[in-house]
DNA sequence: GCCAACGTTGGC
DNA sequence: GCCAACGTTGGC
């Protein structure tokens, strides 16, 4: 089983919003990045956890924990000319994004922050993607001895 | 609001 | 294939 870390902006769609969904599900559509894409196409896999993060906002940080519930598959956004996330240059015979579904896990306590990860950087969180110099991927593989060190930044 | 960093596009 | 221009991300 893999670990990520997904990125949303609270004002647009944020943990609480995940909540409040029937079954506490929801597809992770609008991702149009190709690198973000292929993790969603081609590497997450049923069961696979990740954490939620927070970014854009007051408290950028870690909010919960979502698993994936469904492989990738077409993000018919892009087929719909009146989505945001419309993109012309997507076929549906041969569909240029995809997205996964996800279900709500966990619910932090209290977020964990950016701030606090960096104090981890130069160490126990040493390579981690999310911290990575102008990293902008809004998803991104974590590996087992960052998640399992991050849970424990959650007790 | 600013700006650094990055991905993508398009001219050549 | 190179690279400048552009749009976007995201922390501050």
């Amino acid at each position: 089983m893999a670990y990520w870390l997904m990125k949303s902006e609270p004002d647009v769609f944020g943990i609480d919003d995940l909540a409040k969904r029937p079954g506490k599900t929801t597809h992770w559509d609008g991702v149009r990045n190709f690198q973000a894409r292929n993790f969603m196409r081609d590497g997450m896999r049923r069961g696979d956890l990740a954490f939620f993060y927070h970014s854009s906002c007051d408290e950028p940080g870690i909010a919960g924990i979502v698993k994936i519930v469904k492989e990738g598959y077409p993000d018919r956004t892009a087929f719909d000319k009146d989505d945001p996330h419309f993109d012309a240059d997507s076929d549906p015979e041969k569909p240029r994004w995809y997205m996964v579904d996800v279900k709500l896990e966990r619910k932090f306590r209290r977020t964990i922050t950016l701030a606090t990860l960096r104090e981890h950087e130069q160490r126990a969180l040493k390579g981690l993607a999310l911290l990575k110099r102008g990293n902008r991927l809004s998803i991104t593989p974590v590996g087992a001895a960052h998640w399992k060190f991050i849970l424990d930044l959650a007790e």
